[in-house]
DNA sequence: CATTTTTATGTAAATAATACACATTGTCGG
DNA sequence: CCGACAATGTGTATTATTTACATAAAAATG
């Protein structure tokens, strides 16, 4: 094909596309920790002085040659700075009048960090953490997303191993076992919540032991995520 | 609060969204059908000149006031005349250069419906039936759009009742073991998957028996999706 | 009416989930 | 130092689910 009629081709498709309506487009992450058993979720106050005293998911306007999930890291790491943080685009909301400003359709992203390895450097709008079980009202359709991420991060717990990414790189059993607890709200049998991970086979036992508790401290284990990786099953099985 | 200072908010509020940057906005229809024991997707050849040949989603520019999901409605409306089809959103795709014409941001989403009942009345772009399995080059990043849909049913049609939305709504156990054998490209134990439906017990026995085939016809069968969604259990289960 | 094809059902073995009990190891207070 | 306490760590019997496999019954075909 000659280039001019590449070029020609690119016009068109240009002209086309300009034709199109657009939107305002941005990400906001549902940051979830967890501390003191509970599982928690970073906010900001909002800075539209309408949601005044509301609070608010950390995003942002997606810029004009960026991704959704490059803006999702950045948002992260401009509001928390940090990097490398697992993190899974959600589902887009689109509600006409989301925002009070117009029209502004939004990309949730869930991420999943240790509360005690990162400590908050940045606290602008009063960023910190809030516990999910007792938040109530939040600005825009912010609960709204939060309760979707929060159903996504049950359903996928229990399916992947990313409750690792909110706890120390080496945890007690006991720890990890109360962050299944609190995620997915139930109390789970001790001795056969040890049986399910152990028979996975994937938990390191470090040879390290809890420090600073005030009883008989248990094993630290951490979790091979190479194994993991290398022996994902495909499973099959119905089951609804 | 006085009427004036939320006026005045409202108006803060449109200023800021104002400065914000604008992507076009498209949903994708990923519309999988199921025929002659395969799995079938629709498209359309591209009415772009630069992908000329190529088969393309069914898509279309998201209205100025309208939701997502109301938009790929409206797609298939357009494109099959028909409504009350299953159609969940599925994931948001963003690549800067996925579009020639600029900067466009889609959201797809994963539909069922069953082709014998639903004869095609418009077949404008040449719409009609592909099989999947031997789909190659697409337009856009349309095959990577199809891809994922595809995993998302794989993974979405074990854990829930959707595989019904692609079979009539009388069906034999034979069509219904077909159906998970082409999508999830394996073969069951026909014995096991009976005892596996049955011990579910949401399949209804209508008495009636197949037609139109020439061995010993089976017994057809209805999802009772009423009683489904009355017992559906909060299953908890760590696996991975 | 015998042959073929497919539906339909049952049963034993292996595996996984659940319920439950006791010994062990460290902390703490006297 | 020692006993009470609290949490860790392990084992076993029961039940439910999954898997593997074989044979009978019903309709279609010639």
């Amino acid at each position: 094909m000659p280039a001019s009629q590449q070029v020609t081709m690119i016009q068109d498709a240009v002209q086309l596309v300009k034709g199109y309506p657009q939107v305002h487009l941005t990400v906001d992450c549902v940051i979830f920790g967890f501390d003191e058993n509970k599982l928690k979720v970073l906010l900001i106050r909002s800075d539209l002085e309408m949601y005044q005293g509301k609070w608010s998911l950390l995003g942002d306007v997606v810029h004009e040659n960026e991704e959704l999930d490059a803006a999702a890291d950045r948002v992260l790491l401009e509001r928390t700075g940090m990097t490398n943080v697992y993190l899974k685009q959600v589902q887009a909301f689109s509600r006409v009048n989301r925002h009070p400003g117009g029209r502004v359709v939004t990309v949730a992203y869930c991420s999943l960090l240790n509360i005690r390895d990162h400590e908050l450097q940045i606290t602008d709008n009063e960023l910190h953490w809030h516990t999910v079980k007792t938040l109530k009202e939040m600005a825009f359709d912010h609960k709204e997303i939060l309760d979707a991420c929060y159903s996504w991060l049950q359903k996928r717990i229990q399916e992947h191993p990313l409750g690792f990414n909110l706890l120390p790189e080496k945890f007690s059993l006991r720890e990890l076992q109360n962050l299944y607890e609190a995620i997915l709200n139930v109390e789970l049998d001790r001795r056969n919540f040890r049986k399910k991970f152990f028979s996975m086979d994937f938990l390191v036992d470090t040879g390290e032991l809890e420090t600073d508790v005030k009883h008989r401290p248990g094993k630290l284990y951490q979790f091979n995520f190479d194994k993991y990786e290398k022996s994902k099953r495909k499973w099959i099985g119905i089951d609804f």
